[in-house]
RNA sequence: GGUCCCAUCGUCUAGUGGUUAGGAUACCGGCCUCUCACGCCGGCGGCAUGGGUUCGAAUCCCAUUGGGACCGCCA
């Protein structure tokens, strides 16, 4: 291969279920290797088990890859689109006697599969009508005529060098008795004619990489570069399925993961560089490269992506994680809810929420004018002793013509001064007549974002609320 | 059963013959501090086993064990 070759990468699902990690994953590493090397990439969607394939499916990989920011520069191509490729492909293995009709009982095979595994023998077909000359029939499929010696080997860029006697290879079916292509011809035939130069794809298909450059040698087409990544296993070290963990990619953006982060936790299985665990998709680009894939599987960790979520919420802009919280704002009931507000709740809250449903909750202190007081928050700190301590600090920030931290600062070294007092011994108060609640940001940037009409309001309501409580004792 | 692949803290990993085996996460302490978080400091915890090769093996070879994948008219 020459080396002004442009990297043409694809990402080939089936759309028989929604898009998981694992899929993600190998996504992710196709489009990385391309975007690296400006190739280009491809999607492509293998539907030619039509019974399986949904398109409800379709648009949940659509939709989930373009929540990622995967974006592709030629498809989605269906290759059920394709049949006359396909055969056109398959009629001239036929013609060039690199492939046969078979006749044999589907039934039959079946039986003698399973009586061969039964002796402990590898399941193959016996090669009946390999040189019987057959013509097409009614029921007949197409098989390859794999070679009967020699060995098929092949450097895998990730595994390096694998190579399997031919003796195990079968003569596969290429065109199904329907007349429709199978996968390992359909797979082939597109990547040929797609240009397709590095095929990057899970570790499971390394048993079938053999068979398929003997589609390829049948071709006469070169044989691309290989890369089979590592499978990602579920907690009990088994492939990941439906059952534990393989949630849709989707579900972690409705959990309020940024798609980042989630790009990055990705990379990070199976990839490294180096001691760095935290990437921008800019970074990943720039650095990422198929040399540095282990080759070992691994367990997808759901509290790294975590701490990683956290990670690029923190970093992101105010102005990029107000828009994306806006919805999850929305979703707890406050349909009023700005962008102007909530970038204001983001500033203050981006150090401290791991996702974007925690910040939506913790957004919840700023809307509305009265709190309501947590039980144990009231009991404890809205108490006799501080109503005096509270009035004062009202009026004092009641004058205050500027709202800002820095003026609040200064009302207060004065107010904590003239009272004697460390500001400790009055912060939970304040706290709890603000958000009614033990746990918040910082005092003052908090009142800033609130505004003073809605601190001085909740600070007389707790006032109030003190009086009528002593009263009542 | 056959073929192929894999094996470092619980998990993700760095490591390519000489390291007190490093980092991240989680967990536990401490510092910072108006609470929480962030940040910082410290701790816990690992080379699957057995043989070789070598002055010297996490690193190279073999075996064992364990795990995974594939063996479809699914992809």
């Amino acid at each position: 291969m020459n080396k002004s070759e442009n990297v043409v990468t694809r990402f080939a699902p089936s759309p028989t279920g929604y898009l998981h990690i694992g899929g993600a994953r190998t996504a992710l590493f196709n489009w990385l290797f391309a975007r690296k090397n400006k190739g280009k990439f491809i999607l492509r969607i293998e539907d030619t088990d039509r019974q399986r394939s949904k398109q409800e499916y379709v648009e949940d990989i659509i939709e989930a890859l373009r929540w990622l920011g995967l974006h592709w520069d030629e498809g989605p191509i269906f290759q059920s689109q394709r049949l006359d490729y396909y055969n056109s492909i398959i009629e001239r293995l036929l013609k060039e006697g690199k492939a046969y009709y078979c006749h044999c009982d589907p039934e039959e095979l079946e039986k003698k599969k399973k009586e061969a595994m039964a002796r402990g023998e590898k399941p193959r077909y016996d090669r009946k009508c390999r040189d019987l000359g057959l013509g097409p029939a009614p029921g007949a499929v197409v098989r390859i005529k794999a070679p009967l010696i020699g060995i098929t080997q092949f450097k895998d860029i990730i595994k390096g060098n694998i190579s399997v006697p031919n003796e195990e290879l079968d003569d596969i079916i290429i065109r199904r008795s329907d007349g429709t292509p199978t996968f390992h011809l359909a797979v082939v035939a597109d990547d040929i004619d797609m240009g397709i130069n590095y095929i990057i794809r899970g570790d499971d298909h390394l048993n079938n990489t053999p068979k398929q450059i003997i589609i390829y040698q049948a071709l006469n087409a070169s044989i691309p570069k290989y890369a089979h990544i590592p499978l990602i296993l579920g907690p009990d070290r088994s492939r990941l399925s439906k059952r534990h963990g393989a949630m849709p990619v989707l579900n972690y953006k409705e959990m309020g993961y940024l798609p980042e982060a989630l790009v990055n936790a990705l990379a990070r299985l199976g990839w490294s560089y180096g001691n760095q665990e935290r990437f921008t998709v800019e970074e990943l680009i720039e650095k990422f490269s198929l040399e540095r894939v282990g080759k070992s599987p691994g367990i997808f960790n759901a509290e790294k992506l975590l701490d990683l979520n956290a990670w690029h919420i923190r970093n992101s802009s105010d102005e990029y994680l107000a828009k994306e919280l806006v919805p999850f704002i929305k979703k707890l009931g406050i349909q009023e809810v700005t962008e102007q507000d909530t970038i204001k709740l983001v500033s203050i809250l981006k150090k401290r929420s791991k996702t974007l449903v925690e910040m939506a909750e913790k957004s919840l202190f700023y809307f509305g004018m009265d709190v309501e007081y947590e039980e144990d928050a009231e009991k404890n700190y809205l108490t006799p002793q501080v109503l005096a301590l509270l009035s004062d600090l009202t009026d004092r920030i009641s004058k205050l013509e500027s709202f800002g931290q820095k003026n609040l600062e200064e009302v207060f070294i004065k107010f904590l001064d003239d009272h004697k007092i460390k500001l400790k011994e009055i912060a939970q108060a304040i706290r709890v007549a603000l958000t009614g609640k033990t746990v918040s940001p910082g005092l003052f940037e908090m009142m800033e974002v609130l505004g003073k009409e809605k601190v001085v309001y909740r600070l007389k309501r707790a006032i109030e609320h003190i009086k009528r409580k002593t009263v009542m004792e």
